[in-house]
DNA sequence: AAATCGGGGCC
DNA sequence: GGCCCAGATTT
């Protein structure tokens, strides 16, 4: 069993995180020895495809602005997106504010305590499902992310691609799961995954299982796991439109509740296309005196490549109207770090002299 | 099953 | 430049 070695390897080298209660903290409090299921919700929905460092100053800063769930839940859509501007995914700030109210007016403040119940909130799939009832109740649940699917692929032997081979994965690791600390266990594996049984270069020779580790064995440890090849990205081309006003203001809107940067807040754009030049948009050309060529913006997404031609003129008259026109509003610099702005829209802004 | 959906750090 | 990250949802 792994858990055998595992867990005392856990005892030891725990990593300390926000979201984890500390051997001291757990020893002082023997009423508390698990995290606040909100705090470990909170936590996980954050670190879905998102690494630990960059999570911890947005996980401090969300308990600091809204210490309960019913505090999230009572707050305004655009707040919790701006909050959540930076860290990408952001449908994921929209589940979260979804279910924070349905935690908050459906199940009076409780969070589901089991993997079946849980799995029916909105933005809890299978991996965090399992992950708040095994850390939050101590349910013996399995949890599986890229941590764990390394160690197990490794540990098995397990050849096969990914994604075919998940099933296989999760079995292996189901049969791995123990009943008794199951919530440090699924940690301990995360912990391992992250420090030794790292993607590359694995630190085998430290490693507290590598006596029954097949990869290990073979000399295939870190030739595991095994991936399908990647689709290569397009690349889209835009033009920006980035209006001034004479009092520095810059005109922002909304972007629709769904989609790529789903509710966030954009600089007006003309149409982004795939594998052609930008085409300047004729509404927006015709109402300024645009800046002859600024430069590109590029920027990468999940699954394109992308270029912005930047342009800016300033506006002295008509400014309001234009506004409406646009369905968008004139911003000044001072408050932009209230704006939900993604990271490409402040590269932008950026971009065109004004500081984000 | 495949596509969509961010951003940063590392090599 | 590609890879990886405490994946979920939609098509």
């Amino acid at each position: 069993m792994i858990s055998e070695s595992l867990l005392p390897w856990y005892d030891k080298h725990a990593r300390d995180l926000p979201w984890r209660l500390s051997p001291r903290q757990r020893c002082a409090n023997p009423e508390r020895q698990f995290t606040d299921p909100y705090h470990v919700w909170l936590s996980e929905i954050m670190l879905q495809q998102t690494t630990v460092v960059t999570v911890k100053s947005y996980y401090l800063k969300f308990l600091d602005l809204w210490p309960t769930v019913h505090e999230l839940a009572a707050e305004e859509l655009d707040k919790v997106l701006s909050a959540w501007a930076g860290l990408g995914y952001y449908a994921r700030a929209r589940n979260l504010h979804r279910c924070a109210k349905m935690i908050s007016e459906d199940f009076g403040g409780v969070f589901p305590n089991n993997e079946e119940d849980l799995l029916v909130l909105p933005g809890v799939g299978p991996y965090t499902a399992a992950a708040i009832s095994a850390i939050a109740f101590d349910e013996p649940s399995t949890v599986v992310d890229g941590n764990v699917e390394r160690v197990i692929a490794r540990f098995y032997a397990l050849k096969d691609p990914l994604p075919g081979v998940k099933g296989q994965m999760k079995a292996c690791a189901a049969k791995q799961t123990p009943a008794q600390r199951s919530g440090d266990y699924a940690q301990a594996m995360m912990d391992l995954g992250a420090t030794i049984c790292t993607p590359r270069s694995p630190a085998c020779v430290i490693c507290p299982i590598q006596e029954n580790c097949k990869g290990r064995k073979g000399g295939i440890a870190a030739d595991l796991p095994k991936k399908a090849p990647k689709k290569i990205k397009p690349t889209r081309r835009t033009y920006a439109y980035v209006f001034k006003d004479n009092k520095g203001r810059v005109l922002l809107r909304r972007r629709p509740d769904k989609g790529l940067l789903g509710g966030m807040t954009e600089v007006p754009t003309s149409g982004w296309l795939e594998g052609q030049d930008p085409l300047l948009d004729p509404t927006l050309e015709v109402l300024a005196e645009w800046d002859s060529f600024q430069g590109i913006v590029k920027h990468t997404f999940t699954h394109f490549h992308f270029e912005i031609v930047v342009r800016s003129a300033e506006f002295s008259q008509d400014v309001s109207r234009l506004a409406k026109e646009l369905g968008a509003s004139w911003h000044s610099e001072d408050d932009f770090g209230a704006l939900a702005l993604p990271t490409v829209m402040k590269k932008i802004l950026r971009h065109a002299k004004l500081s984000t």
